[in-house]
DNA sequence: CAGTTTGTTGTGTATTGTACAACTGCCTGG
DNA sequence: CCAGGCAGTTGTACAATACACAACAAACTG
């Protein structure tokens, strides 16, 4: 009994929400749940009240309601790393005109934290609160290159023809990583996009988060990489600094 | 019998970590919560096995968890609102120089949906996920004014000596609002910052949102206000067509 | 190292969440 | 326009489950 039966159903539930393209009605909880539509009323009638979930007057759907954006801006706010990363990442678009974005470990994935977007009219731009794998980002492949207590996913899903699914061919790739302290995307996730992310430690020298840029094949040569990388390796570094005294 | 206890309890819990600065303790919680230490812990090792909590492993302390962020995405990607309003607020950047903003009415009062960051030193950012009051912030106001449905505040707090307490002035400015088709915030809520807001409607002609933009009052001098509002209302129009299309 | 505080794990009991059923409002088709 | 079906909410009885109490483990403090 170490788990709250009826919370996790109402946790189930959000996630459901946040699944659906159009809302879900009752009758469709209650399936996707197991349980008897009065169940799902009233599980989805608590999160309601508490702002949670929210009811189409006229559908009446149920879709995620405010509060969860309240908890998301919580969360964020009250993260250092955020904090200190921003000017950096300001730093970084304006030094390469690319979008910046800072990630952290999150369950097992890479979790976009914050974003500052480049002003050119093509741009890269990755929703802060995105969830991406870490084997075919740049983000993610620094979470996981410089992070000693996580394991390789045991999955490794194709997004593109350029995505790495060979797990020793991942190990000397992660390898490589580690020895030139920075990672690299070639259109593995997205195509044409590359990206450069180097990682940031905290006083421990444990990695915290990632830096990086994004942006079209186009304007990232291969051959300007290197350029960008030690751009990026150098605002990582100056970040980690910040953050070692920040011993909170 | 109308409210799941248990599901209300880990809402609760949800709240009480948001506000928290340095994460919460069992004790607290169950504290908090009128419930014993054991209940607390079920409570929130539930919330922690969905990634709404997450425990310091040396602290013992609860704090979010990285759920809440992906479901807050969930929710804004899934916003047309958003969507059609991203390029005027960028749009209004460009004319103005100053911060836009994009609110909507949640829960009795303004929440912030998206921003796009003026390219100026000095800037006020109000981040995605606030919640302000609806009678001393301009975008406020633009929902209290035009939208039928809704009643003015009981409780007006005042936070500058400037911020409207008084109902019956309240009710007349918003009358103003409405006829000019703008509101204003003239360091009403933020000591040295003026903000612009209009409406934005759906094909009823209902307020489904409000964008503006908010600048320093230095910057933003009382006698540009007319022109900034003009601006600020031109935008607002073309969203409210763009908004009349998408009838969803 | 003892004392104290804090978090987690058993366990019996009663509260509470659940399924079943009845009810209401809505939509659809004849 | 009415009959039929469907979706969502409310009432109710029962049993599952969440709760308080207690014991335990672990960490902090003096």
């Amino acid at each position: 009994m170490a788990e709250i039966q009826s919370l996790a159903r109402g946790l189930k539930i959000l996630e459901l929400l946040a699944q659906a393209e159009n809302g879900v009605s009752v009758t469709e909880l209650a399936e996707e749940l197991g349980v008897d539509k009065s169940s799902a009323s009233r599980l989805i009638q608590t999160l309601a009240t508490y702002g949670f979930a929210e009811q189409d007057p006229t559908s009446r759907r149920y879709r995620l309601g405010p509060q969860v954006v309240r908890l998301s801006r919580s969360l964020l706010t009250r993260m250092p790393l955020r904090d200190e990363a921003k000017p950096f990442l300001r730093q970084l678009v304006e030094r390469t005109g690319e979008c910046a974005h800072l990630a952290i470990l999150a369950q097992g994935q890479a979790l976009y934290v914050d974003q500052v977007e480049s002003p050119a009219s093509l741009r890269v731009t990755t929703g802060v609160g995105t969830l991406a794998p870490l084997h075919c980002t740049a983000l993610g492949k620094c979470l996981l290159a410089f992070d000693n207590g996580i394991a390789l996913p045991k999955e490794l899903p194709s997004y593109t023809p350029r995505t790495i699914t060979d797990p020793e061919v991942l190990r000397l790739h992660l390898e490589q990583t580690r020895r030139q302290g920075y990672a690299i995307d070639d259109e593995e996730y997205d195509f044409g996009v590359r990206c450069v992310a180097a990682p940031v430690f905290d006083y421990r020298g444990k990695v915290i988060g990632a830096i990086g840029i994004s942006g079209p094949a186009g304007r990232m040569g291969l051959d300007r990489l290197p350029h960008y990388a030690q751009v990026v390796m150098d605002a990582a570094r100056e970040l980690s600094n910040r953050m070692s005294f920040r011993r909170s």
